[in-house]
DNA sequence: CATGAAACGGAGCGCTTGCTCCGCCTGCTC
DNA sequence: GAGCAGGCGGAGCAAGCGCTCCGTTTCATG
């Protein structure tokens, strides 16, 4: 119970309060896209041009703001891939997850954020909402596929999310052509054409 | 030239020096397979029942220990995987790649070491044992499956490596059907009949 | 055994990292 | 423009890391 009569408007922040936290949120944005998940919060503060006291003000925890900042990343990243379909299903699939590839050998830290949010992992929690932005995208991309009958049907938006996953791994560590070749092999496997019996995905083995 | 008259017999280590080296070595490989390869030294040395001291006398560096543990653990891989071909080309190359599945699941630090050693990552020359235990494997697998037919041709081993390199990275953090789904249809893309033009390995586009 | 060379253990050094504390400064209100 | 709630900076703390140093103990030899 905030207020009594109403909601509360919050009372608009100071004005370099707000700069300020936008900057740390480009700053840490810009720091694990470069370098992984593991960035110094010295650094992050001093691309920021702002003092520590200032981060931890601003966000209780460094994890807390790494999760603000790949909001942000995440979400942007599935506006982009939104308005780049064309409604031809197969293309649409394959060119979200060349583009995702693309993406991950520019800023090698992305995808090891997605990563960390996969069902299962310890304290995911806090990283659900990147699986979220992208999440239903991967599901509308398989569901669309289907309905043209070019994606095999037994293959499901978590087996995809899984193998982007994978190959987002490797892409930043090995020279485009490789992961290419192996995107390439990837969607030969999950053309409609090649269906063999796959594994049940619930019954253990 | 290490000795004027012949090879030098290098004069038998004490024993409590032996035994401590491979304890050191055991306790370092253990703590790989179950952590990855960011282990505290401290905890190595704890598990060996061993000193700091002695530890870093076996051992320059931290780094070199993990080395050394790392191709004991290859090295018997490797002579475990060539006593399971049956001769049956694609039953011998799926069936390794399960098992390098399985392994890692086990051990989460396996590939990790294995993925260090990708050509063109920095400081890699430390960890290329681990590629040169198991490459030779992987070549011979692949042209086994290519003589039998039963492999797409354009397939190279360095693909198959970094797919299994790329699937490992994953397997450890979803339950069992889900990675087995995925190599599933990897392999479906692999098979002969899957095949599609697939992209130069070595032009950039 | 006695004895010396070699191996042993673990306290401690220097460094990095996440986070806190507190005196100073700034933007908003009247 | 005066006053002050609130934001600001950065020195410094505690914990964790790889590694070293040195007094003590152990093994192999005659």
């Amino acid at each position: 119970m905030p207020s009594p009569s109403a909601a509360t408007p919050a009372a608009a922040p100071r004005s370099d309060a707000a700069r300020n936290r936008g900057r740390l949120l480009d700053a840490a944005a810009g720091l694990i896209a470069e370098r992984g998940s593991d960035v110094d919060v010295r650094e992050i503060a001093r691309r920021a041009e702002v003092g520590m006291g200032t981060l931890y003000r601003h966000f209780p925890t460094k994890e807390a703001l790494l999760d603000a900042a790949l909001e942000h990343v995440f979400t942007s990243w599935a506006t982009a891939a939104s308005a780049a379909l064309t409604g031809r299903a197969w293309a649409d699939l394959s060119g979200f997850l060349a583009d995702a590839l693309t993406r991950q050998t520019a800023s090698p830290g992305l995808l090891d954020a997605y990563c960390q949010a996969l069902p299962g992992q310890a304290g995911n929690t806090a990283r659900q909402h990147c699986r979220q932005q992208v999440g239903p995208l991967i599901a509308e991309l398989v569901r669309a596929a289907h309905a043209s009958g070019e994606l095999r049907p037994d293959i499901t938006a978590e087996d995809v999310s899984l193998l982007l996953v994978a190959l987002g791994r490797i892409a930043p560590v090995v020279p485009e052509p490789s992961w290419r070749r192996i995107l390439h092999v990837t969607l030969d496997g999950l053309r409609a054409t090649s269906a063999t019996h796959l594994p049940d995905p619930d019954r253990p083995s």
